[in-house]
DNA sequence: AAGAATATATACCATGCAGTATATAGATTT
DNA sequence: AAATCTATATACTGCATGGTATATATTCTT
């Protein structure tokens, strides 16, 4: 079971982790964050030991999220193929999956931990890191399973294979059209069908 | 001839362009900026109206800074493949190029400013269609002049490129490691070669 | 249900913030 | 060189910031 105190904890948590998402680490205030969990600073410092701790687990929070999300592509049944292309589906509307995470945490949170918190960069680093070896190894198994030629390392290629896809949220966000989504998404599967297909 | 007035608000603008780029906006304090100039406020707000001000010029500086430098690129002398190449090879060292800008001004202005500046992000959204429109212009010309095959329109290719570009320098920035941009450039001179070339 | 332990609210602190009014210094014009 | 005009420095707002000490609720244990 659990305590009332895990609950608030979780609580703050889930309602913070959008705000430092969306307003960026120094852009967040204490009093954004009172406000939106409808608690006091007494509260927030009680579960939390700074600013700091928070925007860390936000971020952690999201990138759980996003994590568990890419594993539930990853762990479609079928070829190292088919994985894959749910993959590039899930990234095809990754501006909704992100939406109520206020924008993707990659992106957000490396471009605006990059100077202003160390700790923040590198877990975001770390991430970005695991989600390239969850792809890696779904093309290391293909290639063992012969399911599919890799033209290069598994891990080269997965690397280049969320390159675009940063670059496509990149242009999305920036651009606020997600149509950097749709037609890397739509040129990525065709450049994998080329260069994968045995 | 310059006065002195001009060459102050110029200065001013120099040197605060790669503080605002890598702090960011509301990471940026006045004081950071009279320190970094060596001026005191009364200079500061002398010369420009407010904080906003001042964070669009220095955004306005970098933006055409980098133009510039594409620009030279596309202005290369030979055919429009020659001036592509040269474009690809400028962003391979890239992170060279905007060390003394404090960053990709796209990237982290784009991220940054998203919801803290709408002015500044409406900025970096322009400044990002002018680039892909360069790169778009000279793969018109090509197949203009019957240079090279198109396999989509114009600015459908140039988006492409650019994305990838970005996800690149995305990548770069996060992980701080320049092999993104490296293997990303080169994949995409692969990638020109097989699909442009007649 | 009473008492102990814990979690939250309140009130406060020092500091830093963007911005301004005014004084002083410097440049430009005559 | 004097007078005028302009640019910069100084000193000061009022407010928001992250953080804390303490009082008050609320939860958990017995």
């Amino acid at each position: 079971m659990t305590t009332k105190a895990e609950r608030t904890t979780a609580y703050i948590i889930e309602t913070v982790a959008p705000i430092f998402n969306k307003l960026g680490y120094v852009g967040t205030s204490m009093s954004d964050l009172t406000k939106a969990t409808g608690l006091t600073k007494g509260a927030l410092y009680g579960n939390f030991e700074n600013k700091e701790a928070l925007a860390l687990s936000a971020f952690e929070y999201n990138s759980k999220r996003l994590l568990k999300a890419i594993d539930d592509q990853l762990d479609t049944k079928g070829t190292s193929m088919d994985k894959l292309f749910a993959l590039t589906k899930f990234y095809r509307n990754y501006d909704v999956f992100t939406l109520e995470m206020g924008g993707c945490p990659i992106l957000n949170v490396g471009v605006d931990a990059q100077n202003n918190n160390r700790l923040l960069a590198a877990a975001v680093k770390e991430t970005l890191k695991t989600i390239e070896g969850k792809i890696a190894l779904v093309l290391e198994n293909g290639a063992k399973n012969n399911e599919l030629n890799l033209p290069v390392t598994p891990l080269q290629f997965a690397k280049q294979f969320y390159t675009m896809i940063q670059g496509a949220i990149a242009g999305a966000t920036i651009t606020k059209d997600r149509k950097y989504l749709v037609n890397t998404v739509a040129y990525l599967e065709v450049l994998m069908k080329r260069e994968l297909k045995k």
